[in-house]
DNA sequence: ATGTCCAATAAAATCGATTTTTTTCTAGCT
DNA sequence: AGCTAGAAAAAAATCGATTTTATTGGACAT
């Protein structure tokens, strides 16, 4: 018999490693928009080599969080008003579009999926920002998840998490203070459990386009 | 005085470089669907190192042409009957928002780069086929380049790639031979020009459509 | 003072070699 | 025969060092 030598957690290439902590500290605004990448500076602060790190920085160039610049390196990529509408603008269209489908294809497995992932983002409520953030993202993915298109979706996966690094810049917890951010996932989840697409993408509509008046009216 | 001492054509990055090869190789079907891409084979074809063909790689994988398995290397992606559809579906969505808004924003500048990069494509059509396909796409591009949004831009030029692909698996020339192409290019210009969206995208999709047609009825 | 050229420095890009991991092959066992 | 374990081979992933390219600072001439 052959047994799981319990993994120790490793298993995880070093690309991969540098991609997640360097998506992280961009999204998170610890590296901010427009400072220089140096590779020398990153291989020691993320105890790595070269390669792994511009593996790392290549991926999240085509992710619109890095731009890399001919033979002179790679920035963290600068943010704009302008840059935060496009991204605003689009997800709404995209994830309103992903949504009908979903709605169309409405099953009981998605049905469950749903639940179950508005359910853990509830729980994760009190506990760190890393974990709620990361239930979050999931409960909308599952909104848009049953829309049978992956590309459709990493489109979406993609502006959400431009979107995201904007709620971070603007000041944490940003967009949420007085506002009953519960009520609103509640009333989205209900009335795509009901297929009701009309009333699902109204309430996520206005919950994306109140975050966004918040976090523009913190904007310079 | 400071003369420009000619630059040799290099100047680009040997990362550049190996991304523009292998996207051709993958594009055009030489590295077929599912192939798996070894990086001294890489090596040895590209006569390059492991650092920019593993970069390439990791940018390639962005755009869904390779996909990359654990510790276990890069191949190129797989095809199907349903990839294709959902391709083709998703473009005709995206395409068609981003033509609305291009026409919305209708401007002299943007008229006389239309006119150009048709004079360019119809002007390409007796040279080869990488001449052709290069204004071919280009001219789908400045279709919608008025609609100011980058990152839309940059979704359809994804799936723009990502649809030829399946236009070259299918044989050199399919999907054109029997149609009046320069036609069908011709309607979408002139209701474009004309700032009538609706004709336009009628145009633009049965443009689609109708590839989209040929190729299917080539796929396995 | 201002601008240009050149040397010195710093950083990016690339390569060749080493380390890990996966895959293949073979011998031994039931 | 079929299966498992372990050795050998192949490939991927990573590292350290080298090469190339860009940037900085200063001397010289106008």
């Amino acid at each position: 018999m052959l047994l799981e030598p319990d993994q120790p957690s490793s298993e995880i290439s070093a690309t991969q490693l540098a991609y997640n902590k360097l998506r992280e500290l961009i999204l998170t605004g610890e590296l901010a928009p427009g400072d220089k990448l140096k590779i020398d500076g990153l291989r020691s602060r993320l105890e790595l080599g070269a390669s792994p790190i511009r593996e790392a920085l290549s991926l999240l160039t085509s992710d619109q969080l890095v731009v890399r610049q001919d033979q002179r390196g790679f920035r963290a990529a600068e943010t704009s008003r302008e840059n935060f509408q496009e991204i605003l603008t689009l997800r709404c269209e995209l994830e309103g579009m992903a949504l009908r489908q979903s709605v169309q294809n409405l099953t009981e497995a998605w049905t469950e999926d749903l639940v179950l992932a508005h359910h853990r983002m509830t729980r994760a409520e009190g506990r760190s920002t890393a974990e709620f953030e990361l239930r979050h993202k999931a409960f909308h993915m599952a909104l848009i998840g049953n829309c049978q298109s992956p590309l459709l979706l990493g489109f979406c996966s993609q502006l959400y998490d431009l979107n995201i690094r904007y709620r971070y810049l603007a000041g944490r917890a940003s967009g949420y203070e007085g506002r009953k951010i519960g009520d609103e996932h509640k009333c989205i989840l209900e009335a795509t459990l009901a297929g009701d697409f009309e009333a699902a993408n109204g309430h996520l509509m206005s919950h994306y386009e109140t975050t966004g008046a918040f976090i523009l009216s913190y904007a310079t």
